[in-house]
DNA sequence: AGATTGATAAACCAAAAGGTTGATTAGGAA
DNA sequence: TTCCTAATCAACCTTTTGGTTTATCAATCT
């Protein structure tokens, strides 16, 4: 229960970072070493490979072995939790929706404000 | 496409933290005060709202007004933004599955390296 | 007006995140 | 052995996060 809190704790603030979110995506394309990883940054190796523990702590990536070299793998299973973290919340969101949709159609808005705003 | 980065990170971010995803839980379920909100947790009132603006800055949530109080309300659009994130990476994930069972089935030990792709 | 309620602002603090540089491990090649 | 390459560890620094307490704002009600 509380250890799933934790997973997902760890695994939106492990996306929360562009350097991170552009591994994940470079790896959606097959694994990569470190130097790899690193080489389109203009961060340090050293800054890389903490991105990459902390990717690793949050169960979406893992690791093999190659020699000297540590392959990063995608784990596809960890960006699964999050949507259905997301999810749980889609239908209530519907319903909503369909809620404010009465609204509207049977009711006309009490005082002046900004009650919609869309982006 | 700097600036959806930024959106991403902000957002992700504000899901990194327990007290907030519970928010959108209870949010989920309505419209709530900062009051209602605060109650369920042992922080200060003072921190849940420092929460709020988190998420409010996020735009996962939006508020209005009813006398003194100051509804929070969830923002479907947002989350519905970070699904769509995840989602480009679910269909590579098959592609890789696919690639995968390629691999078992003709069981030749090489890397199935596809072609390059940005986001 | 004054009192009350809901929520925020400001100042401050400890801990964590993200970065650096320098030293070190581990495996493979000369 | 010695050297080279890949990657991590360790120490340190700066900025951000998450929390507190005190004081204040804003709207409503006597």
């Amino acid at each position: 229960m509380n250890s799933e809190s934790a997973a997902l704790d760890s695994a939106f603030m492990a996306l929360a970072d562009p350097v991170r979110r552009s591994i994940i995506a470079r790896l959606s394309r097959g694994p990569a070493t470190v130097n790899e990883l690193a080489e389109p940054f203009e961060i340090s190796k050293q800054a890389v490979s903490k991105h990459i523990q902390v990717l690793e702590q949050a169960e979406l990536v893992t690791r093999s072995r190659d020699a000297q070299r540590r392959p990063v793998h995608l784990n596809p299973a960890r960006l699964e939790a999050l949507t259905a973290w997301i999810d749980r919340y889609r239908l209530v969101r519907e319903a909503q929706f369909r809620s404010l949709d009465a609204v509207l159609r049977s009711n006309t808005a009490d005082s002046g404000d900004q009650s919609s705003k869309e982006s």
